[in-house]
DNA sequence: TTGTATGCGTTATCAA
DNA sequence: TTGATAACGCATACAA
């Protein structure tokens, strides 16, 4: 059997003196005599005291508690964005309760439910593919609880988000393709509903236009699940299908261009001389395939940081929500690598 | 201001009854009419009432909460566990409060401290590469606490650890090298104080013994750090030392095998034809590096759930510390790709 | 069938 | 300088 931890009571008992008496002392409460707060203390120490942040939850109706919502944590982004979220509110003395939703809407709903039984202090969340309408979101910032929304995150008012400027990377990445003398620049986009994957393509057809490229709709293909498989497999085909085929790739994330690089490798087609390729998050796997993955580095680790900084200014109401410039967008960074640089 | 939830006593006086009754009435306790029953559910349903977890932790001295301690949440590795102790937990109804330590000793004791003082009902654990002795895991067992160590485990009386056949996979890996018919089989392996790493070294040396290959101690190298840049230095130096180079490189895990694979390419040699790579872990870069790598697969979110269940069992009761045979070994497998096929 | 009293651990308020 | 009491939200033993 467990043995229960020692309580205050513990200690009062302990010494004879009143529970009032003993919790005063232990923070160093005014009109406490010296020698009462060292003998309490000892006996603290003694007994291995630990306040019970439950108690004192209930009495404060404040968790200490914060809620990260995110579709996976198999998922490099992802990880390294909760990594950012821990530092933070380690330091900052919180806990974190994680719970990821595999995609799935309802899991998200059913985990902000146990999160507000569980009486959190604020809610971070990257919401599911499969959220399309934000009512459940909506009702919880009706009710002033906060939250900070990062990397997917909804169009509301009122809403904290904090993102990164895929538009610009995405922008960057193209241009920089463009400068390296390719001519004919495919994207292999990502699924429509996230708005990240439309900000990316955007960010393509704006830097084609800026240069006086012509955009082929033909050569834009969504590789929706951003499996390498299923990208391989598109690739295939669109380097098949055209006479006049694309020598330049922009892949929505680094998976997709891992996937892509395989299959023009496969059609004979050297990288970057007869194809340059350009990925998108500069996960760990662009250094290791061969060549090298050129990719638009996202700073994860500094949304989670950020965001999680965001909604603890929040709950302790350093700020208000309304004070802050939503969305906070961060700065990607192109990384130039071999898979793009045909010009040394 | 963060609207006040509605409680037990809201229903109460909104019906003129006993916080009691309503307490009832919600669980359907028998003893309760199925009018006021109804009418109870009818109100909760009304004022959004939502039961507060923290004060029936209280009540209870139980939180439904378990910890989990890991030494990086970015990692392959252990965010698929997490994922597993995610799964099993939501299904179970408990809640994950994770802590990363970053392989810092002092992370690890603050965390078992935050999460003691948070009433946890039981700690899931892999500690950190600073950690050698192990008095604050045998204080908390001591105690009584249910833990269940994974993946790094202690040599501790009572603990119950989760862990894969490092042994096996690693013999398995050299074997199919011996019987892909690579003569000279060197192996990079990990850091000497995690058992993971000596299991590993322990099968390869042993499949070696088995098929009467002699132990070349100058073919076995410590690549602590794991990074596949360090592994590439490494590798470089092995090929150019030796007159008889290895023809083939067993790796302590993937990464490190990455590094060496890098390093041999640039050496000239071709894989899998000069040499014959293996690695461990079976992350998703296996399929991505060219020639894909072979690997030994370590079931990570089996390693997840499996370790969650016997934590949750214990916490239940349903079972207890000394029933359980441990270490529960889980099997690996043996993922066999281009860079270790020299025969079709 | 319902109500009252008590306690989980802590602290704020008021009293001594 | 210290103590008694009430309250946070809920569940339960006991009474009615």
């Amino acid at each position: 059997m467990k043995i229960g931890q020692a309580t205050i009571k513990d200690i009062a008992r302990e010494l004879n003196l009143s529970a009032s008496t003993i919790s005063r002392a232990l923070k160093d409460y005014p009109g406490i005599s010296d020698e009462t707060k060292k003998k309490v203390k000892e006996v603290a120490e003694k007994l291995n005291y630990r306040p019970n942040a439950i108690a004192l939850s209930l009495r404060k109706s404040r968790s200490y508690t914060i809620g990260v919502i995110i579709p996976e944590v198999v998922h490099f982004f992802f990880s390294t964005v909760i990594s950012g979220i821990e530092e933070v509110a380690f330091s900052r003395g919180y806990n974190v309760i994680l719970t990821q939703t595999n995609e799935k809407l309802e899991r998200e709903k059913s985990s902000i439910n146990t999160m507000l039984s569980n009486q959190i202090d604020g809610f971070m969340i990257s919401f599911s593919k499969e959220t399309s309408d934000f009512d459940h979101f909506s009702q919880l910032l009706e009710q002033n609880y906060p939250i900070v929304f990062f990397d997917r995150v909804p169009d509301l008012d009122g809403a904290v988000n904090v993102i990164v400027d895929d538009y610009q990377g995405a922008y960057d990445a193209t241009k920089h393709l463009i400068e390296q003398g390719y001519n004919t620049i495919a994207h292999l986009a990502g699924p429509k509903n996230l708005k990240i994957c439309i900000e990316r393509e955007r960010g393509y057809r704006d830097a084609l236009k800026a240069h006086q490229m012509p955009i082929r709709e033909e050569f834009i293909l969504e590789c929706a699940d951003g499996t390498p498989e299923h990208s391989k497999e598109i690739t295939r085909k669109l380097i098949a299908n055209f006479a006049d085929k694309p020598d330049a790739i922009f892949a929505n994330n680094d998976m997709v261009a891992a996937g892509a690089m395989m299959a023009c490798k496969e059609a004979g087609l050297r990288i970057p001389e007869d194809v340059g390729i350009v990925g998108f998050s500069d996960w760990q796997i662009c250094t290791l395939v061969d060549p090298s993955l050129s990719s638009v580095y996202q700073p994860g680790f500094q949304i989670g940081s950020k965001a999680t900084e965001l909604l603890l200014d929040m709950i302790e109401k350093k700020i208000s929500a309304d004070q802050i410039q939503s969305p906070v967008v961060l700065n990607t960074k192109l990384i130039m690598r071999k898979s793009s640089k045909k010009r040394e």
